[in-house]
DNA sequence: ATTAAAAGTGAGTAATCACTCGCTAATTAA
DNA sequence: TTAATTAGCGAGTGATTACTCACTTTTAAT
């Protein structure tokens, strides 16, 4: 059987094609800062094409012209929000990061990571909301979203982990125990920080917030001093 | 300035209206049902009337004999989960499992808690995920989701964190990182399980799962041997 | 300056949307 | 049994949907 290309697969060849901002026209650029602004506002569906025209002060006729369907123009928003995730030359970050592995502990590695995060999931703040929202949907945008985002970095950071049990810095835990671990808390410093703001967050600034975060992850939040 | 009631005190005014499922007709079982499968499948927006009547077989006219709005049909669909999440009589588990908590240990705690919750949200995963898709547009919603699951939860936790500080059985950090710590834990522990089932997590039984974020939550992925 | 291509327009399209209304069928109260 | 209420129906409502197309304007290449 002769499977049709993954959405995975047609996503890189789809980014290869995308425009740069720079190569598109005024209004091509309002038509997509105005999706983003709806999308992320009401949803895909809730937002019509007759809004986003409106919103981006151009005539309906115009969004066809440049976009050849609704769903491709959330293709256009999410897309490159998937490949700053994935893309070899952001995650470079991320491989940078991990890199230099023995000449940093475990714990410098993952405040550096959980800090490059927290800034990528700020400056995209509206485009992960929309990827977000649609990865509960469509099965193929959730299937690309875990296999950039999360097949990518398990690689690395299981290979990190291994490395730095066999070092005697991290226990010896099954890997995956590790890796959800780790996860789990960079996913609830970023929710409590983006959807949850009360005051008591607030109080304290992001790297005190990181660094604690990374103390718990690594200490535990049981008390060992007895 | 005469506040309109909030959406939570309207909730709870709404649920006591709700009518109990034993005293529904066949037909409006059948449409809550079949609303609840396609907003699941589809999203809100992305349902129509027409397709809800369809799926329920029952005619269009029916379901606004019942429901005098779509968006009231997605109210009789996420209250009652809601309500689960929150209402006295079912965060009774909640409460009895914090109850006896100088009987109990930490760690025998927020293990059940766990348990309690993975049960949870397992016994009514469709209902939650409209939930969350929906707390994503609509502020109403957000604010009731937070309202009931997240501050009813963080007071009894952080009365149990404060007093197992003070025992000595948790290292004395800001109550407000221990609640994140553990409730980050609980959410990657669903997160993975529900929409990451690779072979690697799901080499491990619920319980082990369980135990062994319980234990990574106390003691850290850190090796202190040395 | 000429020409071809691309960008932009807005009225128009069939389909679909949530919802109504006048009606019949079934259930309940008296 | 009769009267009154509720449940169920489905054709019909105007509004809105994503999208098209014949047309004009702008841009770019020769």
């Amino acid at each position: 059987m002769n499977k049709p290309p993954t959405f995975v697969e047609g996503l890189l060849q789809y980014v290869e094609e995308l425009k740069d901002e720079s190569e598109m026209t005024e209004k091509q650029r309002n038509i997509l800062r105005a999706s983003v602004k709806l999308f992320a506002e009401k949803g895909f569906h809730a937002s019509s094409t007759s809004e986003i025209a409106k919103e981006a002060g151009v005539a309906e006729g115009t969004i066809f012209r440049h976009y050849k369907s609704k769903k491709d123009i959330l293709l256009a928003v999410v897309a490159p929000v998937l490949v700053k995730f994935a893309a070899p030359f952001i995650l470079k970050d991320v491989r940078e990061i991990f890199k230099e592995q023995n000449k940093k502990t475990f714990s410098q590695i993952v405040t550096e990571l959980y800090r490059n995060r927290i800034d990528l999931v700020l400056a995209n703040e509206k485009h992960i909301r929309i990827l977000l929202q649609e990865a509960f949907f469509h099965d193929e945008i959730r299937e690309a979203l875990i296999a950039t985002v999360f097949t990518g970095v398990k690689e690395m950071a299981n290979k990190l982990i291994e490395a730095k049990v066999e070092v005697g810095e991290l226990r010896p835990l099954p890997t995956q125990a590790v890796f959800r671990a780790i996860l789990s808390s960079m996913i609830g410093l970023v929710l409590f920080r983006q959807v949850l703001d009360t005051d008591e967050f607030t109080q304290f600034s992001d790297d005190e917030q990181i660094a604690l975060t990374v103390d718990i992850l690594l200490n535990g939040i049981g008390n060992h001093s007895i």
